[in-house]
DNA sequence: AATAGATACAACCGCAATCTA
DNA sequence: ATAGATTGCGGTTGTATCTAT
């Protein structure tokens, strides 16, 4: 049996933030002999602190690879579309954002991302509209793509469980199946089927770029530029879309099946509102909007490639780029031939 | 200026998985 | 095959800082 490990509070190690002469040490020691065997580190080191507070500090803060900082809009999307897909996988969705820590996601995700999400009616835990947030999205159409999404995020589950089996060599068509690599997983369904996109993020491009805000009165998410409620429909409405840096402007015409359109003569609005209320630069805002009007190069690629509203815009039609962005966030091929 | 409440983030704890002898 | 040690992970807590009164 695994033996509890003995805590600092026992064994009288010190606790508690550390300070810049641990921080020192602990760097210094890496520095020269590398990480790893936790448990002989703090005395080789001269610390008193438990072999887990050094790791954990060292993976968590004095990492050299560790991005600080504002998280991006782009990131936010990541965190949002893998937290869906993934659930409470801090270390896997950490995996998809380069130099961030999962104890930085998560705390980002509790603190921000979670208590937003609610403000905008969706419940956090589902990634779907609360019952009595949006009535309308609650009718039959919705319930059926919130289906058919919860089916292939279960099917996208169940093949990184596969993929990870197949990388560990264990899957040997012989041998029984090994438990999932997870905690409470639940197992996969046997049809793929491209869902729609998530309500959470439609929301969620519309909120952050400011193109609906709520009327308290009714509970309703509204647009400052239509009188367009929001759910789902099939006619031209307002678009953003995300390049590299996050923002990136808006259309009111109907997308094509790549993503967005130009640049509307509402931008100046909306960059006002992105700097006001998104601290974005007015160069990250400039960048973005030539990238959106050129639709070409690494930032227009990457618009068209997180432009989550490309098929609820154009009626939940099957939009390769979009689903294939959330497959290729999770490493999971679309085609599915294990 | 003082205080209370809210927020953000670092750090800790306990459990489970994995490694090793 | 097994027990013990180590590592990884997610939930939670503690504390510093910010903001409103």
């Amino acid at each position: 049996m695994t033996q509890p490990q003995p805590s600092s509070q026992m064994s009288g190690l010190k606790k508690g933030p550390w300070t810049p002469e641990e921080d020192q040490k602990l760097l210094s020691y890496i520095r020269q002999h590398g990480d790893g065997n936790w448990r002989a580190l703090p005395e080789k080191a001269g610390l008193q602190r438990c072999g887990k507070s050094c790791r954990l500090r060292w993976s968590n803060y004095l990492r050299p690879d560790i991005k600080r900082g504002k998280f991006s809009l782009q990131e936010e999307q990541t965190i949002i579309q893998l937290h869906a897909l993934l659930g409470n996988r801090w270390s896997a969705i950490a995996a998809h954002l380069p130099k961030r820590t999962d104890n930085e996601i998560k705390n980002y995700w509790n603190t921000r991302l979670k208590r937003r999400l609610s403000e905008l009616g969706i419940d956090p835990a589902t990634h779907k509209p609360k019952a009595d947030a949006l009535g309308s999205s609650t009718s039959t159409g919705n319930l059926r793509h919130m289906a058919q999404w919860e089916r292939a995020r279960l099917e996208a589950e169940a093949k990184l469980v596969r993929e990870s089996r197949r990388q560990l060599g264990s899957s040997s068509s012989s041998a029984p199946p090994p438990p999932p690599p997870v905690k409470n997983r639940n197992a996969g369904v046997a049809h793929v089927t491209k869902p729609p996109c998530l309500d959470v993020l439609k929301a969620w491009q519309r909120v952050v770029t400011g193109l609906f805000t709520f009327n308290t009165a009714d509970n309703s998410l509204q647009s400052p530029t239509s009188t367009s409620s929001f759910v789902e429909n099939t006619s031209p409405v307002p678009c953003v879309g995300f390049n590299n840096d996050g923002f990136v402007g808006n259309s009111n015409s109907k997308m094509g099946s790549n993503g967005m359109l130009g640049c509307s003569s509402e931008n100046a609005w909306w960059a006002e509102k992105a700097m006001e209320w998104e601290g974005y630069s007015a160069e990250t805002l400039m960048v973005c909007n030539a990238a959106n009007h050129n639709q070409q190069g690494p930032a227009a690629e990457a618009t068209k490639n997180f432009n989550v509203g490309t098929c609820y815009a154009t009626g939940f039609e099957e939009d390769d780029n979009y689903w294939n962005s959330i497959l290729d966030l999770a490493n999971v091929s679309p085609s599915g031939n294990y």
